[in-house]
DNA sequence: ACCGGGATGTTCT
DNA sequence: GAACATCCCGGTG
């Protein structure tokens, strides 16, 4: 099947829908892309872990703007971190890329990367697939429908999984019982949960 | 393998 | 000040 990008109506639906769907599209970056094996879902409404919940803010006004824009946020100072958004203009809500496999571009995401030591290294987690690809703020509130920033979702025919592992979000304090989490079973480049801090 | 700690901008209390 | 949708490096087993 010939790619071809998802249409606006693909991304003006609740986050939990979309997220799954996601799963083995394909993002284009600048530096290449990558098939989407892990992803998360973020509710600006009824959702405490969002960045949107406490309402629209300078950083998080796109994601109250029309589906399917990229909202990227500097995350820990260090990193870029991507989403997809979702909903109708007006309501927030947001999918985090958070693993791909990489498909094209490899040799730049490795120049890109340096401390990956392994390819499955590259794009295995949300700050990682940003430097990888070329991400950054840059890249804040452009349309993945036209492609226009240089960033796009494709659909080369790879359906979503029917079996993908649906479980609990990673990294959050809040709602941490919410089950928006989905990634492609068994696929070596899924991040690794991170390791929990001691606690007193 | 596991663990501790550092980096470091933005947002919120 | 503290928390944060993270990642990397170095020490120890």
């Amino acid at each position: 099947m010939k790619p071809r990008r998802l249409p606006r109506r693909f991304f003006a639906r609740d986050p939990a829908v979309v997220a799954p769907e996601l799963l083995n599209k394909v993002l284009i970056g600048p530096n290449g892309a990558g098939r989407i094996v892990e992803v998360e879902a973020y509710d600006g409404t009824n959702d405490p872990a969002s960045h949107a919940y406490r309402g629209l803010t300078p950083r998080t006004a796109v994601m109250f703007g029309p589906p399917g824009h990229l909202y990227v946020y500097f995350s820990y100072g260090v990193h870029w971190c991507a989403n997809v958004v979702c909903r109708h203009d007006g309501v927030a809500g947001a999918v985090l890329l958070r693993a791909l496999a990489p498909i094209s571009g490899v040799e730049a995401m490795r120049v890109a990367r340096p401390a990956a030591r392994r390819d499955r290294d590259l794009c295995s987690g949300p700050g990682k697939l940003c430097q990888a690809l070329g991400i950054d703020r840059g890249h804040d509130g452009a349309d993945l429908v036209t492609a226009d920033g240089g960033v796009g979702v494709v659909d080369d025919g790879v359906a979503a999984p029917d079996d993908a592992v649906n479980t609990t979000r990673v990294g959050i304090s809040v709602a941490t019982d919410v089950p928006w989490r989905w990634y492609v079973r068994g696929d070596p480049n899924v991040s690794r949960a991170p390791r929990r801090t001691k606690l007193a």
